[in-house]
DNA sequence: AATTTGATCTGTACGGTGTACAAATGGTGT
DNA sequence: ACACCATTTGTACACCGTACAGATCAAATT
């Protein structure tokens, strides 16, 4: 339109916007996996020259770190502050946004694991389960340590579970993927390897959102929610 | 050195071995992070042309899951199987191992991650895990099932770790990464993050192995010990 | 209005990557 | 002695991230 905002910028129009750079490139990422969101084939899909898309970002780690910003971006942290929803279900329900959102770009989720997530999305993440914690009873240092345990139980069930994929670029039906890890473990040797041989039927259904959910109550059982239980535990053991 | 052993191969003596490119990588891994592990790098290495590391390994895919294989197969099984020890310590023990073998690499953490985790050593660890379990009392299905969220916790933690270092070849020491976090902590706005603000001191300890064995111990709680438990949750509840 | 300034974009280029292909090399079985 | 073939090397291709110099063009200054 014809609103052109405050641009105190000298020089000729941009011709295109930093978010238009990481929408191709998640675009790139879902298409073609990592190896096709490369500089060269974002600065294509944008129709500009490959060194133009230095003019938005000073190298390649700088789109990288905003792809992860913009997907942690999308989380609504809306349904997760309701404070109408017991907290143990808040937490699974932002767990399972969060699920969904990032395995909707595989591509995506080896890249975010691949740096340190301290963006301000990141913060915000952190900030909003401290405070789900803290109203449930938790004193502030147990809150802090427990909101880093769901932090690694999410991305770590994420990131093997996209890891399981390979360099697939959208993820199957969940019950295809089960069907085919049953039908790889299938092939287990029975005489080495008995108990897993025998719970290749539970195996397969690793990747699948029940064994997520069990995981995630397991840790929540584990968080307990008294008071009591959280400054009892507040001092961890010295490592021995 | 003049055994030959029983070679059936034709053609001239090979230059190196698959585990001599391996260690390469390693070393490579190590001296110089990601980048440095090159198939070129690999080459110049043990002393041979590029291309003839692919006598060895069909494409670097190959290589890396090789070298996967290798630290996961250096984990010592035997502490662990001790049936001496209670069942929680010795989960323990194996996550701290994982936890030094992986970390005294961390460029090959990344790569751990980076693809499926279906090699015999990775299967291996799955056994060993469902051993202990099924020795406590869980039953298979329980014991699969926590097997998994056992090894989600640990490669997790391990990744998020590895991950908050950047391309650092190798890891500083505990303390003074902790007062690095810190430092970088202090710069968080307590208006719009009041209870991660106030908490900087816990959140700056996440790497610690303080924090690993909290969140662990909160893990073997929320799976319990007692066979009822085990069995009441066998079937997990349909996602809603 | 003319000129200066500086941000933006492009063309070119460098060193790096993984790896495909053909030719040379050198033990092994016949 | 010969043929076979696994192994190694030289060369080459397409791609990567990105540094550098110059052209372009709108805003700020005069």
């Amino acid at each position: 339109m014809t609103e052109q905002g405050k641009s105190f910028r000298r020089g000729p129009r941009r011709a295109s916007t930093e978010e238009e750079v990481v929408e191709a490139a998640l675009g790139l990422l879902d298409e073609g996996g990592v190896s096709a969101a490369s500089i060269r084939g974002i600065a294509a899909r944008i129709g500009v020259a490959p060194n133009a898309v230095y003019t938005y970002f000073p190298d390649k780690a700088a789109v990288i770190k905003a792809i992860v910003e913009h997907l942690l971006g999308q989380v609504d942290h809306a349904v997760f502050a309701d404070p109408d929803v017991p907290w143990r279900r808040r937490i699974e329900l932002l767990a399972l946004e969060l699920r969904e959102s990032l395995t909707a770009h595989p591509g995506a989720v080896g890249l975010m694991i691949g740096g340190p997530m301290d963006g301000p999305r990141a913060l915000a993440l952190n900030e909003r389960l401290m405070e789900v914690l803290s109203g449930a009873g938790f004193s502030p240092t147990d809150a802090a340590q427990a909101s880093y345990l769901l932090i690694v139980y999410v991305f770590g069930s994420i990131a093997l579970d996209v890891a399981e994929l390979g360099d697939v670029r959208r993820a199957p039906p969940e019950a295809e993927r089960i069907a085919a890890r049953y039908a790889g473990f299938s092939s287990i040797p029975a005489e080495t390897y008995p108990l897993s041989a025998a719970a290749a039927h539970v195996m397969a259904r690793y990747v699948s959102t029940d064994q997520y959910l069990w995981g995630l109550r397991r840790v929540l059982d584990g968080l307990g929610h008294s008071p009591t239980r959280a400054v009892a535990s507040a001092m961890p053991a010295p490592v021995g």
